[in-house]
Formats: structure tokens, sequence, C-alpha cells
DNA sequence: CGCCCACAAAACATCGATAATTTTGCTTAT
DNA sequence: ATAAGCAAAATTATCGATGTTTTGTGGGCG
């Protein structure tokens, strides 16, 4: 009764194994705050969380471990990677280093097609930060397109994925930081100039533009960050 | 992957856990080329040759896998990372790219402890450079010791996390290249040049000595790598 | 003669249970 | 009362066994 199976969904990962939707559901809660920094992560509790079995999530566990998300202590078990100060700003030169890089190359080499995806990504992401009432589901994955969109020219596979990874280490902090959001800034504006720049194949001032994007971003999540430090509420669970 | 800012001790006596042991193992013979490029992975095979269960092994396994050293097929169980001349390229790029920021961090804001560790490094490893007859396993311990305390006074652990990875993956390379071991090239001069501009505090002269050093050893590797490519005698085991 | 389907064998992924280790709580002596 | 030492409890790491998917093979049909 085990047909070939049906034919690939694109649009939507059902994860084939096990192992890939605990790792992507443990991904995705760690990056989304629901599992706070520093929580025990105690297979018993996972396992019936997500309903499934201890050997596919320690595997994910470790996959996330080795990724950063979760750090592996000894024979004590795992827990959610602490956030700080210190981390931030770490993960933050990081990325510039690893995104005005990849910008660059995508911009010298990018062909039509990454253009016209290009040229897709920023109008949507224009039409949702024009919104009043804004939907910040839509917008951040909005965001992360129009990103991902400026890099896809790029030819180095690794450049990507580190990309990828420390992208959505940052998203953790950046999550934390919208509960509070507060200083004024005009993303839209930062977002145009990184946009003009790289249509019009200026690699520097794209990636200029870029440094002072994620700059700001971050400036914007330690102070809320800081804040947050000082009353400590984090569940222990 | 979780290893302490410690710098590269070739061997673990005794890795506390299984799955640690598994990794590392598992590790090194990828790197050093014992587990050749596309190897089916079986895990009964390895857990008849390594003595550990198939837990353990599955969960070092993701680990490498997220390392980038092994790759997880869907349901097809796993393999080792297939060698390529792009990725041999990608790699040497993206080591670059962050190496050469880790060394101007580390050179600008290096202490006496740095400097001291460099100085020892450097006489230990142009020691055994100098030998008339090499032993390549110390020798290759004591260029990592001496690549490590360049970049120890680096305020980033990302950074140094990220170049042991890529170092490994880079080593991999050069591993099958040793066996060929062919151009003529002074290795002891490049190591010299970044060696001095570091000390002289001279952050993107040793840079730049760098970008020649890892371009150097690139394009020797990459010479023998062709040769190898065009007969493939790789175990499809 | 070749293609396709069905079946069998192998390998993978997963589960439940066991062994080993760490943590916790209690007792006792100073 | 406090700290050290021991014992119980909780939790982790690991193993052996079981279900599912994939792969290889042979026979039937076009």
């Amino acid at each position: 009764m085990n047909f070939p199976g049906a034919p690939a969904m694109g649009s939507s990962p059902q994860p084939k194994t096990r192992t890939d939707r605990a790792y992507l559901l443990l991904r995705a809660d760690v990056i989304s705050g629901r599992l706070k920094p520093g929580t025990k992560l105690r297979v018993e509790q996972l396992r019936a969380d997500y309903d499934i079995g201890a050997t596919p999530l320690r595997e994910a566990l470790s996959r996330l471990s080795a990724d950063g998300f979760v750090i592996s202590e000894g024979q004590r078990g795992f827990r959610v990677v602490p956030m700080s100060y210190n981390d931030l700003q770490d993960i933050t030169r990081v990325r510039i280093l690893i995104e005005t890089e990849a910008l660059r190359d995508s911009i010298e080499s990018g062909d039509d097609v990454w253009e016209s995806r290009l040229v897709a990504a920023y109008y949507r992401l224009s039409k949702l930060e024009a919104q009043a009432e804004p939907d910040y589901e839509q917008r951040e994955r909005a965001n992360e397109v129009f990103h991902s969109a400026l890099l896809a020219g790029c030819g180095s596979p690794l450049l990507l994925r580190l990309h990828h990874t420390l992208y959505d280490q940052h998203k953790r902090y950046r999550n934390i930081s919208l509960l509070t959001a507060t200083v004024p800034r005009d993303v839209h504006e930062e977002h145009r100039a990184i946009y003009d720049a790289a249509l019009a194949r200026d690699a520097t001032k794209a990636c200029d533009a870029t440094r002072v994007h994620i700059m700001r971003t971050m400036e914007v999540t330690l102070e809320v960050f800081r804040k947050a430090e000082e009353k400590p509420a984090s569940a222990t669970n």
C-alpha cells in the first residue's frame, strides 16, 4: 500500500523524518523566544511537548548545538544558549562581515533573474512596511526574503549558509526587542538605500548601507536588551 | 561543535561521553582521508569499526552534518561530504575572509601574553620546518598551533569557532595533496612574513601575507587535486 | 528484447527499557 | 547553626529490538 509517494510540494516543507521535524520545531522555538535563553531542555519534557521520541530529539539537539542554538554540557544535558550583550555584538560583527562579502559578490555577478527577484522582494517589503497597522509576522518574512534576494547572486554556498545561521541567531535577539519596540527609526529608508545601491551595481555603497542597517538593528536591540537584563524575568523552568 | 577556546590540541585523551568520542574519531577520519569523500557511512559498519553504539554514532553524525563534514541525505543515511574543485575554492575564500578579520583584531588588541605565545609557537614551527627529514605529523600540529596563536588575541569567539571548522575542512584537502607533495614552495618564508608583520603590529601587512599564504596553499592543493580528479580512484564502498 | 511491477533483502529511523552519572535532600558531627 | 558526607531520586546516555523506507532482483507482460 506504499505508493511511490505524492509529488514533492515545494511550498509547505513537511519534514520527512522526525529528526528533521524536531530540528525545525526546536530551532523555531529557540528563535522565537518560546524557549527562553538558558532554559534546561529536559528530554522527557520535550518528548511530551512535541510528541517525538527521545532519539530524534537528541539528534536534533546535537545539530542545534553545532549550529550554536543550544549548548551540550558534558553529561548534563542540553540547554538553550544564553543571550548576552557581548554575544549580540559578536554575532552582529560577524554577520556584517559575511553579509557584506556575500552582497559584494552578488552585486558583481548577479544576472537578470537575480535583479528581477530583488525587485519583486523589495516591492513586497515596501508595501508591508507602508502599512499603518503592521503585521509583524509577514513583515518579518518579507524582510528575510528581501535580504536573501540581495545575496542570492553570490557564488559561495558557504557564505550563504553561514549567513542563514547568523541571520537567525540575530533574529532571536530582534524578537525579544519587538515586544518592547521603541526607538524611532526609518527602516524603510535603510532598505531603500541598500536596494538602490544594489540595483545601481554600486557594491561599495550597498555594503556601507548594509553595515549601517545591521548596526542600527543591533543598537535598537541592545537598548531593549540592556533594560531586560537589569530585571531578569527569565523562567528557569 | 563544542570546543573550549583552548588552542588546538591534537588528541583529547578521554572524551567524557561516547558521543564525543564518536564525534572526534569520525571527524579525524574524515579530515585525514581515511574515510574517503562520498563514502556511505553505514551505521552497522561504523558500529563494528569504532565499537560504539548506534545512538551515539548517529548523534555524532548529526553534529558533523551541521559542521559540514558529512551530509545527511533524507532517509538514506549519511555519507562523507564529497570534495570538489569548487568546494575548495569556496572554503578558501571564506577562510581568508574569516582569518584576516580575526587576525586584524588579534593584532590590534593582543596583549603581552598573546605576543609571547606567538613567539613560542613560531619558534617551534621554525625548528620543525628547518628539519631536513620532516615529521609531517608534528609539523602539521605546529602549523595549527602557530595559526591559532596568531588569532588568539581576537575578541570574537564566533570568528575563532568558524576559523577552527574552516581550517579543518581545508586541512582535508591539504592532506590528500601531501601524499603527492610536489611544487617547490618556501612555506617558512610565508610564515615568517606573517609573523614579522604581526609582531610589528602591522595588521594590513599581516593580512596580506596571510592571504598570500592561504592562496598559495590552495593553489598547490588544487594542482594535486585536479590530477586526482581525472583518474577517480575513490571508493564507492 | 526490453520495460515495468511485485517481492525480498538491506538499511535507516525510531521506540522502550537499562545502565551510568549527576543532583538533591537528609543526617550527623564539629 | 554550618558544612561535610552519604543515600535516594532524577536525568542523562546508551543499548537492543522493532517498524518503515529504500534498494536490488527476478518474473511477467507488452
